[in-house]
DNA sequence: GTAGATTAGATTTTT
DNA sequence: TCTAATCTAC
C-alpha cells in the first residue's frame, strides 16, 4: 500500500483486517516477536484490540507488560498511526516507564512519532493548549500549583470579608478540589455542600475563583481534566475530533480514575464504532479513594460498555507461595470485589509471613534494623529491601536507627525537589520574566529578598491593578511614574522592573540556563542564601545550582516550565545500595525480596481517621493497602506491631491491627516478642491469638482496653469515638503528662497492675526499669505504674 | 519589617 | 512532642 493509501485507509475506519484473512495472519506474525513469552490471559489482552475491554490484572501478574505490548502489537500490525492512540496513566513515572518500555518494543517503528501517551493531566493540558481561546484562556496560560492556589484563594476570602481563621483557604481549596474531581462546575455544586464551605459562600467563591483563574490566564490542576470536559461538551465539533482521533485508548490503574477522568474518557470513547478503549486495573489496589479515586468505575465497567469483554490477570510471577496466599486470605475479608484468585505456577511456598511484636516504636526500628544486617551480611542487597510505613511520622524512627547503625537508606516519597522553598522562589522569577501577568508569581518574589516592598505596599499595587484591571507588574510600572510611593520604595520597584523588562528582552538571544543563573545572580537571590547563615542555607544553594543543571535538559525555558508544573518531581540518580523507607501508598507498583511493614496497630493501621471519617468504605481501603504491601514482596514478608506508641508526644498503648486476624493462620509465622528489654513475654491472656503477644495481660481488665476490644469488632466503625482504641486510662495518661515531667524517681516505691509492688531503678523519659519484688526488673511506661 | 512568642494541629499524595 | 504558621512587641 502506498503510503497516501494507507492514510486514507486509517482514516475510513477499514484498516482492520478480516480475521482469520491473509491479512491478519501475515500481521500476527508480524506482531509475533513481541508475543513470544506472554501467558494465554496476556495473549489474549493484547490481541483483543477492538471493542471495550477490561483487565482485571492482580499484583504481580505483568500488568504494565500487556499494556505496552497490547500498544506495540496495534502499532506492528498497523491497526494505527501512533498518533492514534492514546495511552493515559496517573504519575509521570508510570508514563515514562512506559515510553520506554515501548521504544525497546518497537524501536525503529517509532519513526512515526509517539502515542499520546501521558498522564491524564499532561495530555489535558496539550488538548486545552490546542484549543485555549474555547476555555477563555490563552495558550500559554500558567498552571497552578497547590500553592499558588491557597494564596489566590487567601484573597479572595479576603475580598469577600470572611474570617479567614473560621474559613482557612486551605479548606476551600480542598473543597473545589473535591468538586473538580467529580466533574462539577460552580453551578453544579449540590447546595448543601457549598453551603458548607467558606461560611455559605462556597459556591459563590468558587465562581469568583475560576474567574480569576480566567484573569490570570491560569488553570489548576483540576481544571486541566473539567476545563477539557467542558471543551468537550461545549464543541461537539472539537469532541469529535478526538473520538475520530484516538482510535485505540489505553489506561492504566484504572481503578484509581476519579469522576472527572472517567467522563473525561467516556466522551473520548464514546466515538461512533471505535470504542477500543483497554482499561487495566486491580480493584484490590485501589487505595486513593481519599483522594476522589472511584472504585466505582471500574466495578460498573461491564455496564458502561455494554459487551466489553473482561479479562483477568490471576497468574502471579512475583511472590512465594505463602506471602500470596496471605494476601489473598486478607483480601478476601473485603466485600464488593470483583474478585480475583490469584496464584503462582512455582509450586515454591517459600518462607511464611512472619509476625513480630515489640515493645515501643524504637524496639521495633531496633528489630527491623538488626534483621536488615542480618540479611545483608547474608549477601542480599539492601536494595531488595524496603520498609513500608502507613504514615510518614512512623520513618523517623527509621532513619534515626539506621543512622546510628550507619546503614544505608533512602527515604522514598518525602518533600519534593520542587516543592522547596528556593526552587519555588527561583520558579517564581523565571515565571515573571517569562510571563509578566504571572501575578502570582511575582507577589511571590517582589520582595524576596528583602526590598522594602512589604504587605503595605503590596496592597497599594493590588488596589491600583484591580482598578486599572491589569496586571501587577504593568501596575507597579504606572506607579512608580507617580509620587504614590515614598522614593525610597519607587527606586527599588522601578530597579526590579527594569530588571524583569532586561531580562524578558534576553529571552530570545540567551540560553535559558544562562539566563536563569543572570536572574538569580542580579535579582540578588543567591546573595540572600550565601549571606544566609543558617544551615540550611548551603544545601538551598546547592539546589539552586542543581534546578539550573536540571534545565540544561530541556528545549527552552517556557518548556522547562510547563514540565515542572506538570511533574513536581526530580528524578535523584539512586545509584548507591540502600534500604527504601516509604509509604505505603508510594509503594504502589514496586517489588522488593524482602518488605518490613511495621505499625500494624489498630488506629494507625488501620488509621483511625480512615475509619472514622468513611466507615466500612475507610476500612476496606485500609486493607486494600495492607494487601498492596504485603503483594510488595517477593521473598519475604515481616509484619510488626508494637504495645506501646507515641502519638502527639502522648504514649499510647496499642492493640494489633484487626488485619493480623485476617491473615491466614497457615501462611503466618508468629515469633516469639523479641527479647529487647527482656520483657512483652506471652501472656496467658486474650482472645486472639495476636492479643497473647501484647504485654501486662492484666490491663485487659482496664475499662479501656475492653472498650478497645468491644470496639475490634464493631460492625459499624463510626461508632466508635475518638482515638479509642489507643487510649489507656484518661486519667493515667493525663497524669504522666500533665507537667512534663517524670512522675517519678529511682528508690520511690510504686505500685504495678500487673508486676505488683517494686521499686523504682532507673528513669528515662516516662520509661522506667522498676526492681518489682516479686516479678523482678522490668521496664515499663510510667502511665502503666502508681505511686505505692 | 523583623525576631521571638504563641498556638493549633499533626494520614495517605499526584498532578 | 514537634512543626509551621501566625501574632505581638519592638
Amino acid at each position: 500500500m502506498s503510503e497516501p493509501a494507507r492514510r486514507s485507509a486509517i482514516q475510513s475506519d477499514e484498516l482492520v483486517p478480516k480475521p482469520g484473512g491473509i491479512a491478519a495472519r501475515a500481521l500476527a506474525a508480524r506482531a509475533a516477536p513481541y508475543l513470544a513469552g506472554l501467558n494465554p490471559e496476556q495473549q489474549e489482552a493484547v490481541e483483543a484490540t477492538e471493542g471495550p475491554l477490561l483487565v482485571l490484572a492482580g499484583a504481580g501478574t505483568g500488568k504494565t507488560r500487556v499494556l505496552t505490548t497490547r500498544i506495540a502489537h496495534i502499532l506492528a500490525s498497523g491497526r494505527a498511526y501512533p498518533s492514534q492512540i492514546l495511552a493515559v496513566t496517573f504519575t509521570n513515572k508510570a508514563a515514562r516507564e512506559m515510553k520506554e518500555r515501548i521504544a525497546r518494543l518497537i524501536g525503529e517503528g517509532m519513526a512515526e512519532g509517539m502515542p499520546w501517551l501521558g498522564t491524564f493531566h499532561a495530555i489535558g493540558v496539550r488538548i486545552l493548549r490546542r484549543h485555549a481561546e474555547l476555555v477563555d484562556l490563552r495558550s500559554d496560560f500558567t498552571i497552578l500549583d497547590t500553592d499558588d492556589q491557597i494564596r489566590l484563594l487567601k484573597q479572595i476570602i479576603q475580598a469577600a470579608n470572611i474570617d479567614e481563621k473560621r474559613w482557612p483557604a486551605r479548606q476551600l481549596a480542598a473543597a473545589i478540589d473535591g468538586w473538580k474531581n467529580r466533574g462539577l462546575a460552580p453551578d453544579k455544586v449540590p447546595d448543601g455542600e457549598a453551603y458548607a464551605a467558606a461560611n455559605g459562600k462556597g459556591r459563590e467563591l468558587y465562581a469568583e475563583y475560576q474567574a480569576r483563574l480566567k484573569t490570570l490566564n491560569a488553570a489548576d490542576f483540576g481544571d486541566l481534566l473539567t476545563e477539557c470536559l467542558r471543551l468537550f461538551r461545549e464543541r461537539p465539533d472539537v469532541l469529535a475530533e478526538y473520538q475520530k482521533r484516538f482510535r485505540y485508548m489505553l489506561v492504566d490503574e484504572y481503578q484509581d480514575t476519579n469522576v472527572a477522568q472517567y467522563l473525561w474518557l467516556r466522551l473520548l470513547a464514546q466515538g461512533k464504532e471505535s470504542r477500543n478503549i483497554c482499561c487495566v486495573g486491580d480493584d484490590d489496589q485501589s487505595i486513593y479513594g481519599w483522594r476522589g479515586a472511584e472504585v466505582d468505575n471500574i466495578l460498573r465497567f461491564e455496564r458502561d460498555f455494554p459487551g466489553a469483554k473482561v479479562i483477568r490477570l490471576e497468574r502471579n510471577y512475583r511472590s512465594t507461595g505463602h506471602i500470596l496466599a496471605a494476601a489473598s486470605g486478607l483480601i478476601a475479608h473485603n466485600e464488593g470485589r470483583l474478585g480475583k484468585t490469584l496464584f503462582t505456577e512455582t509450586a515454591e511456598l517459600g518462607e511464611k509471613v512472619a509476625v513480630n511484636s515489640a515493645w515501643d516504636s524504637s524496639e521495633e526500628a531496633r528489630a527491623i534494623g538488626d534483621d536488615i544486617e542480618r540479611l545483608q551480611r547474608q549477601g542480599h542487597a539492601l536494595n531488595d529491601m524496603a520498609i513500608l510505613v502507613r504514615a510518614s511520622f512512623q520513618m523517623r524512627e527509621f532513619e534515626d536507627r539506621f543512622v546510628t547503625l550507619g546503614l544505608n537508606y533512602r527515604v522514598i516519597g518525602g518533600p519534593r525537589f520542587f516543592e522547596r522553598l528556593e526552587i519555588r522562589d527561583a520558579l517564581a522569577y523565571l515565571r515573571a520574566t517569562v510571563n509578566p501577568a504571572d501575578d502570582l508569581a511575582f507577589e511571590r518574589i517582589v520582595n524576596t529578598p528583602k526590598r522594602g516592598l512589604g504587605p503595605a505596599t503590596l496592597q497599594l499595587l493590588h488596589g491600583h491593578a484591580r482598578r486599572r484591571n491589569m496586571p501587577l507588574m504593568a501596575a507597579a510600572a504606572e506607579l512608580v511614574g507617580t509620587e504614590e510611593l515614598k522614593p525610597k520604595l519607587r527606586q527599588a520597584l522601578s530597579a526590579l522592573l527594569r530588571s524583569f523588562e532586561r531580562w524578558s528582552a534576553l529571552i530570545p538571544h540567551t540560553p535559558h540556563t544562562d539566563l536563569a543563573e543572570m536572574v538569580l545572580e542580579e535579582s540578588g537571590y543567591t546573595e540572600m542564601w550565601q549571606l544566609d547563615r543558617s544551615a540550611e542555607a548551603p544545601g538551598r544553594l546547592e539546589n539552586l545550582k542543581e534546578l539550573v543543571n536540571t534545565m540544561g535538559e530541556y528545549e527552552s525555558l517556557p518548556g522547562f516550565l510547563e514540565h515542572v508544573s506538570l511533574v513536581m518531581d526530580s528524578e535523584g540518580g539512586e545509584a548507591s545500595d540502600a534500604v527504601s523507607i516509604m509509604t505505603l501508598h508510594s509503594a504502589k507498583g514496586l517489588e522488593f525480596d524482602t518488605v518490613y511493614l511495621p505499625g500494624w496497630e489498630e488506629g494507625l493501621f488501620p488509621h483511625q481517621r480512615a475509619l472514622d471519617e468513611n466507615g466500612r468504605a475507610g476500612l476496606e481501603e485500609e486493607r486494600r493497602l495492607a494487601y498492596v504491601g504485603l503483594t510488595r514482596a517477593r521473598r519475604r514478608a515481616a509484619i510488626w506491631f508494637v504495645s506501646n506508641r507515641r502519638v502527639h508526644g502522648l504514649w499510647q498503648s496499642t492493640v494489633p491491627s484487626r488485619f493480623l486476624d485476617d491473615l491466614p493462620e497457615a501462611d503466618v509465622e508468629i515469633s516469639e516478642p523479641a527479647s529487647y528489654g527482656g520483657y512483652g513475654t506471652a501472656m496467658p491472656y486474650g482472645m486472639s491469638r495476636f492479643d497473647t503477644m501484647a504485654p501486662f495481660g492484666s490491663t485487659y481488665a482496664t475499662p479501656g482496653w475492653q472498650r478497645a476490644q468491644a470496639n475490634r469488632d464493631t460492625a459499624d466503625p463510626r461508632k466508635r469515638t475518638g482515638r479509642q482504641a489507643l487510649t489507656i486510662e484518661g486519667e493515667l495518661v493525663a497524669k504522666s503528662v500533665i507537667g512534663g515531667e517524670a512522675r517519678f524517681a529511682a528508690g520511690e516505691r510504686v505500685f504495678h497492675q500487673k508486676f505488683g509492688p517494686g521499686t523504682v531503678a532507673a528513669v528515662d523519659g516516662n520509661k522506667l526499669t522498676v526492681d518489682f519484688d516479686k516479678a523482678g526488673r522490668k521496664r515499663v511506661v510510667d502511665s502503666f505504674v502508681e505511686a505505692a
